[in-house]
DNA sequence: GAAATTATTTGCCATATGACAAAAACTATT
DNA sequence: AATAGTTTTTGTCATATGGCAAATAATTTC
């Protein structure tokens, strides 16, 4: 619980009655390798912040096929954000690369924090600029690269999270197939 | 100006004296076909808003290759968030693509609405949140598709744009040679 | 409106990546 | 420890896309 409220204190000032109302309203949980967190065609109801593990987003494309969007670790809030904010039904899954440890918010208690803590929307509005920034900057350059410069940049910017994700996971988010990747790494090392 | 009166209100609620007080702090402006509306090492110190045009967002690669990585186009607010937010010298340009008629709110007036205005904080975290899963929504599904694909993609997702915009500036953002777009819109046509 | 500049198309060839299938290396379960 | 299941690697071949250069078309400038 430290480690969410010591990264949300970077974002704003708060005092100790605040951080208690926030402890108050966070509850932990976890989640096994695979598990979701939540799943398409139903609403998202909560925020995640994860103390331990990777997550990752995921959907199936019209051909069938499954595709990584992002991967989040340790230190970071992630929510289905469209489902989340509009209540609709969510396209993608968020599921558990590894064992996690998480804080979880209920969208109840996320609104109570919103109307009860003066600032509490800066904050959050911080916090999302950043994680904002920080996707485009990770998922920009794939684009524009072939694919072993886009392994070399995931590879900067994910510096470790290569040993903790399978091989075909990677591969649908830099968007190229297993034998692929896996061909890339060997003439790489 | 109504268009971005009308525009905001989509988001929450504002009385009269609020509206006239966003007006105030607003700025009409304009920018010619190829101008920049903020540049690679100088801080972003604005927020704009589109009446009427197209502008991009680009960057040269450690190659000095120019890649364009987001269009947007009327009704959008746009800002190089990164930059704003940090005062940090930006990496990257936004550019006009077409003469543009703008909106443009200084750092100053900004910060003086979301201290002046009631909930103005969260109606700009929901512009952003919005701004945010569209922008995912469009270059997510980009990375795992062949050429062909991204370019029909593009085709659906910005329908008004293709004429609007140089072949180049849209290969840069698709991640293929110009070249290779000219013979995909032959084959598609 | 002619000249100069810039943008787009086309041709040719090289190569990175995909598709599919089989083999090998891991992992999990009893 | 043996089996079954899964994930990763490797092989072969086809093809989409890039690189480069030249030709054409469109746009800008004087």
């Amino acid at each position: 619980m430290e480690m969410l409220i010591e990264y949300i204190l970077q974002f704003g000032n708060l005092n100790q009655q605040q951080i208690g109302f926030i402890s108050q309203k966070a509850q932990e949980s976890a989640l096994k390798k695979g598990e979701y967190f939540s799943e398409a065609g139903k609403i998202a109801r909560k925020v995640g912040f994860i103390l331990d593990g990777v997550i990752r987003f995921c959907y199936y494309s019209n051909t069938g096929e499954e595709i990584t969007s992002y991967f989040m670790d340790e230190n970071n809030f992630f929510v289905d954000l469209n489902s989340f904010d509009n209540k609709i039904p969510s396209t993608g899954y968020v599921q558990a690369v590894t064992d996690c440890k998480l804080i979880v918010f209920s969208q109840e208690n996320w609104q109570e924090l919103s109307n009860t803590i003066v600032g509490w929307d800066k904050i959050v509005q911080k916090i999302l600029s950043k994680a904002m920034v920080e996707k485009i900057d990770k998922i920009n350059p794939l684009l524009s690269e072939d694919a072993t410069t886009r392994y070399l940049k995931f590879l900067e910017k994910y510096p470790k999270l290569t040993n903790r994700i399978p091989l075909s996971y990677l591969a649908s988010y830099l968007g190229i197939t297993p034998s692929s990747l896996s061909r890339i790494r060997k003439n790489i090392s």
